[in-house]
DNA sequence: CGAAGCCTTGATGCGCCTCAACGTACGTGG
DNA sequence: CCACGTACGTTGAGGCGCATCAAGGCTTCG
């Protein structure tokens, strides 16, 4: 555990709006962790001990089913909140977390919650519109889900990990952590073989870049279409 | 508008532990309304000006998307909150919220949000476990929708319906509102087809009786077999 | 008593999963 | 540093689950 200095994340959302001095005291009490690609933060079923805040790196939430399945919750991009079991009135975590790059991470132990949320309101208004953009987005993937073809899931999965986390080169938009076909079908409820035949067409027309765990968007807008369902009929 | 009672919702989950001074004075800023079947108590889009809990009756929460698909995103029974975007940091309902049966409403204004959790940290604790329970609900279900078969879905929601508003009949336990093909296969996204195919096959195998718009479970754990999968294969 | 809403049941087709086999990049140890 | 093993990716062939299309029967309510 190293020092922390108060200008990591005073500008970072869920901190937006406490004193200088208040984050000291808050830094004070967290454990700063680096945590090396592909290693698990914490599991599923597991006694929820600490909340999380992700300093730097991708993180991966992940539910198994009894039967081995797995389902990307979602992806969680530095500067934010993760395994927060605690906000959900929850006593043990719903899914893994697992590295997907080298990360750095804060932790507070899980104990400590309602101490910082009466301690500073601001905190816990902050995190509670967290919480809730994520119902927002859980309750669209339903949506999602329930009406739409694979093509255009994968189309606005792709599209939504882009805008999310991508990085500008001089080819187009690169998704700037390895993500497999594997991984876009668990996150879209299909398999990798379909995953693999969209991107290969894309390509063939131009519409995105993939090498091994690389993709890069190229014509967003057309991915846009797709996604929306007017790929032709 | 009537006069309210403390006795109405001193027992009800998300006010529980609250003085009875104070739920009186929550209750003279409410206020009670009757929404007969069929009726939309609010618009998804339209601006948040109150949230509500329903006293008595049974809602259903649905989603629209772009081309007119539905989706019902759940079943509100009394007792609980409802249509509290401002708790999600939201604007504008993202749903619309029907009244499935007769329903007896409170309602605040959506102003009031602050005031209320800010005097009363018991109920804003109270209301985000709603939220966090909630939100592993949506998880749940995208997990469901990506893993599970239509018939396993389908089985499911029909358990979960008679669990959650299940009554108790000489046949079996009878979900107490009145629910129709296409309403179940707006919450499992297949279509009404479908479901009506498998309530006849169940129903032929006595796992369940079912009405026009009426549905009563006789073999609960044979449904769940079925929900868990283990059908036949 | 008629019309609208709900339910059932068959026939048909296609989207996507499944199974299978092979190609290709990566990283690890000799 | 090269060779090998492993993980990842591609592509084809086949089949099944479920949507779609179609048509008719049954309740409920005005």
């Amino acid at each position: 555990m190293s020092l922390l200095d108060v200008s990591l994340v005073i500008d970072i959302p869920p901190f937006r709006g406490i004193e200088r001095e208040n984050l000291a005291e808050l830094l004070s009490w967290a454990r700063s962790e680096r945590v090396e690609k592909d290693r698990t933060i914490f599991s599923q079923g597991e006694e929820a001990h600490s909340f999380f805040l992700l300093l730097d790196g991708h993180v991966r939430v992940v539910k198994v089913t009894p039967d081995g399945d797995q389902v990307i919750a979602r992806y969680i991009s530095s500067g934010e909140l993760f395994g927060i079991a605690q906000a959900l009135g929850l006593g043990s975590y719903p899914a893994n977390a697992v590295a997907a790059v080298d990360c750095v991470v804060l932790s507070w132990p899980g104990s400590l919650w309602t101490t910082i949320t009466e301690k500073y309101p601001t905190f816990a208004t902050n995190t509670y519109k967290t919480v809730g953009a994520r119902l927002q987005d859980a309750q669209d993937r339903i949506v999602e889900m329930a009406t739409e073809r694979v093509e255009q899931r994968v189309a606005n999965a792709v599209l939504k990990l882009a805008n999310q986390t991508g990085k500008k080169t001089d080819e187009g938009i690169l998704i700037d952590f390895p993500i497999s076909r594997q991984d876009i079908s668990e996150m879209t409820g299909t398999t990798l073989h379909t995953v693999s035949r969209l991107l290969s067409a894309w390509e063939n027309e131009g519409l995105v870049k993939s090498r091994r765990k690389k993709i890069t968007v190229i014509e967003g807008h057309k991915l846009a279409v797709i996604a929306a369902g007017n790929s032709d009929k």
